[in-house]
Parts: structure tokens; C-alpha cells; sequence
DNA sequence: CATTAGCCCTGAGAGC
DNA sequence: TGCTCTCAGGGCTAAT
């Protein structure tokens, strides 16, 4: 959402265009044509949603899914393409031929191209009144922004309360806590200490103490670091993120965790499966 | 109500 | 080289 908002923010777009019905949803009736010559007021975050707001009291929802990315290229911005279709880099303007998957197109007046990119399209777009943006169907009922000061072991804690699901499967429940994903529950657990199979409901006291500053911290480090690029992902302006480098446990299974370097009979960091996603975690430091 | 399985998609990598 | 199989930053919906 920064990379998007450095590029975006305070400019009109000239032109918008979608290339199909939609990702996940239909893109709303009229979509493009609200875009087009509108004028991009600012953005926000809620949970893993971005807001633009635009002229008219109009705000767009963007979600990236699981492969979605917000690609920026022409009038000098590096192009975040890779691979063969890296030949578009010095592509300008709307008539540049679209990436890959490339769904929704914004043009702006300096010829900049801000592409939705999303190959496996999860990802959605929705319009909704910018005073009413939390009303919005997607958005009610999601759970308190954890890098808040609101965010506090006493409110992750009644939110636990009584949860007999794994603690790893109330994390990424977007109602309890805001977007948190498989990759920061991973990392926020191995550094409280406890493991994800535990009971969300046995999550208390000391351990919440934990859980909480470990939450804020991953999340702090990553979005300094860009955040962590797997596979398809880049930010906005081409670049990567590169926390997946300070990852202690997610997708390092059979690896040493970071405290334990290789003790003899320490099989390493576990992979296991709960709430149908793959968990990472040190069976010894995670309890 | 709380929790889980299925499903929406494409692409990359592993194994044969 | 090419095929098949499995898995991947998410989250809605139906079933249990």
C-alpha cells in the first residue's frame, strides 16, 4: 500500500480499464469508469485490505489474495516485471501491451501504469462509500489492527478465552485479530515460545504477555524489510521484500531453528498441517 | 455457536 | 524432455 500510495497519491487517473469480468468476485458495475479521471486522495489498510479513496466519496477495496500485486511502470518507475515478460520494462502508458494476468489497469496523466497483477485471482476489487468504508461486508466484523496501542495482552487474551481450536488457527482468524497470515503466525509463535497446536483457549497469561509484543515485532520487521517475497511477489515499484531472509521457522522444515543450531537429537524445526495450512514450528522452544 | 473441509485458480517444483 | 502430482502470502460458504 506505501508503494502504491508514492505513486498514486495526490494524481489523477487519466485512464482505467478492466481486462476481465473479475478475480474472485465480479469487479463491481461501472468500476472503470469510476476510476477514470478521478483523482486518488489517499489510502489506508484494514486488516489485508488497501483503500484508495477517490474523488466522489468513493473509496476501492483491494485485497491481493494469495498472488495479487499492484505492478507501477513507464514515466520512470521500475517495472516490476520479471521473467520473459520482463521486455515491458521500458513499455509507457496504456497502449503497452498487458502483462500476464494483468486484470485492472490505471493509467495516470504522467503516463504511469499501475497494473493488478493476480495469476491465481483471489484477490478482489470492490467500490464503497469512503464514509462508510468499515460498513462494508468484508470488513465488519474484523478483529482490532494488531500494531495498535488497542492491541493489548488483556484484549488478545478475551479473545482466546475459552477457544478450543489450535492457537495457530485462531491467529489467522481475521475476527480475532487483524492480518495476521500463515507466515506471521509461524514467526509471532516461534518467537513467543508456543506451539501452534495449543489450545487457543490455554493462551494466558505469561504466554499472551509474549504473543502479542512477538506480533507487533514481526510485523514491524517485515514491513521495514518490504515485506517477504515468495515466489511471484513484488512490492509496487519493482522491488522485493526480503524478510523471508529473517524467517525462523516458516518454510524451514528439517532446518535448526535460530536457538537451537544443530543439538544432537534435535530434529530441527516440524511441519505440520493444522486448520489446513502447512505449520512450521520448534517442537523444542514452542510449547 | 464453534470448528472444519471444500473450493475458487494458476504456476512452480519434485518425482518418475 | 515431458508427464503427473502436490503445494502455495487467503478467505468465503456449506457441512458437521
Amino acid at each position: 500500500m506505501r508503494g502504491l500510495a508514492a505513486v498514486m497519491q495526490g494524481r489523477r487517473i487519466q485512464y482505467a480499464e478492466t481486462l476481465r469480468e473479475g478475480l474472485r468476485w465480479p469487479f463491481p458495475a461501472g468500476l472503470a469508469a469510476r476510476l477514470t479521471g478521478a483523482q486518488v486522495l489517499g489510502f489506508r489498510r484494514r486488516a489485508k485490505f488497501m483503500l484508495m479513496r477517490i474523488e466522489g466519496g468513493t473509496s476501492v477495496l483491494i485485497h491481493l489474495g494469495m498472488s495479487g500485486r499492484m505492478v507501477a511502470r513507464g514515466a520512470g518507475h521500475i517495472a516490476a516485471s520479471q521473467g520473459p515478460q520482463g521486455a515491458v520494462s521500458d513499455a509507457r502508458g496504456h497502449n503497452a501491451p498487458p502483462e500476464r494476468h494483468e486484470h485492472l489497469v490505471m493509467t495516470l496523466e504522467d503516463g504511469t501504469r499501475i497494473g493488478f497483477v493476480d495469476p491465481r485471482r483471489f484477490g478482489c476489487v470492490d467500490l464503497v462509500p469512503t464514509a462508510a468504508e468499515d460498513a462494508h461486508r468484508l470488513l465488519a466484523g474484523i478483529g482490532p489492527e494488531p500494531l495498535e496501542d488497542a492491541f493489548t495482552p488483556a484484549v488478545l487474551g478475551a479473545a482466546l478465552a475459552g477457544r478450543q481450536t489450535p492457537i495457530k488457527a485462531a491467529l489467522l482468524d481475521q475476527k480475532i485479530v487483524a492480518g495476521l497470515g500463515n507466515i506471521y503466525v509461524a514467526e509471532a509463535l516461534y518467537r513467543a515460545g508456543i506451539s501452534p497446536q495449543r489450545l487457543a483457549g490455554s493462551v494466558a497469561g505469561a504466554r499472551v504477555l509474549r504473543l502479542v509484543p512477538a506480533i507487533k515485532a514481526v510485523l514491524t520487521e517485515s514491513i521495514e524489510a518490504g515485506g517477504s517475497s515468495l515466489r511471484d511477489y513484488v512490492r509496487a515499484d519493482g522491488e522485493i521484500g526480503i524478510f523471508q531472509e529473517n524467517f525462523a521457522v516458516y518454510g524451514r522444515a528439517g532446518k535448526p531453528c535460530p536457538e537451537c543450531p544443530g543439538l544432537p537429537g534435535c530434529g530441527g524445526v516440524a511441519q505440520i498441517v493444522l486448520a489446513g495450512r502447512s505449520s512450521f514450528y520448534c517442537p523444542k522452544r514452542q510449547r
